[in-house]
DNA sequence: ACAACGCATCGAAATCTGTCAATATGTTCT
DNA sequence: AGAACATATTGACAGATTTCGATGCGTTGT
């Protein structure tokens, strides 16, 4: 708050209602999960897949090492952007259709000024 | 890639465009803006005001020093989401139209499997 | 002119993150 | 059973991030 007069014009803001905070670390665990240029290009490319992708071809797509995808894999796995099916020893990954989704209802409750309202789910 | 007789109906991955690097930064950068809880919850209060917001006033509004406050809206100013007006003392900042209908864009791409195809912008 | 004020910037401390090498886990082939 | 393999996990380290106190800068009021 200020002490001054306030300029002309100059009026509190709205008030908004708290959000609990599971719901809040869900939305940045997803932003989060995004905001990494491998993790990024990761779901890029899978994105682009008519099916789930193994895990030794996404290796291949990158300049790092192996434990490093699987750590970018996991962290958009638990973000809830990613799937994972195992057969035998390769692992599968795909996009997640409920991740993507929310993901969309997100941003558009966010970029329309609504995401204090809506996304009560 | 490996080496081992891969399982029945794998296939390679479909190839992606590279993404050029000012645009993937640009999109790490909106994600990880929106990636911190304190700047989640200052855009979830600058949406929901219908004109630019005092920075006084929305220091009030968080357990944080007025440096940190100021901290996270440069970070969300500079990655496109927020606009900045001065009005003698005081700063004001709303949320940027054009940052929001980008991030819902690139929400959108990401969420339909067309993050490689679309946003060539 | 001078003090008071709002905001931004700087420097430092604590914590978190991305990355790798090494190792563990579980599966398949011989 | 044992070797080879794909992936996940662990431990460690460099660099980034978040936060604060202190300070600087520009404006307003006396």
């Amino acid at each position: 708050m200020s002490s001054r007069t306030r300029p002309e014009g100059c009026c509190p803001p709205e008030p908004v209602p708290p959000l609990r905070a599971i719901e809040r670390d869900r939305w940045v665990a997803i932003f989060r999960a995004l905001g990494d240029p491998t993790r990024l290009e990761l779901l890029r490319l899978l994105g682009a897949q008519p099916g789930p992708t193994c895990a030794c071809d996404l290796v291949g797509h990158f300049a790092l090492g192996q434990p490093t995808i699987s750590h970018h894999l996991r962290i958009l796995r638990e973000a809830g952007l990613l799937t994972q099916s195992r057969v035998g020893i390769w692992s599968f990954y795909a996009c997640d259709p409920q991740g993507m989704a929310q993901l969309a209802r997100l941003a558009d409750a966010i970029s329309t000024g609504q995401s204090s309202t809506a996304l009560a789910r």
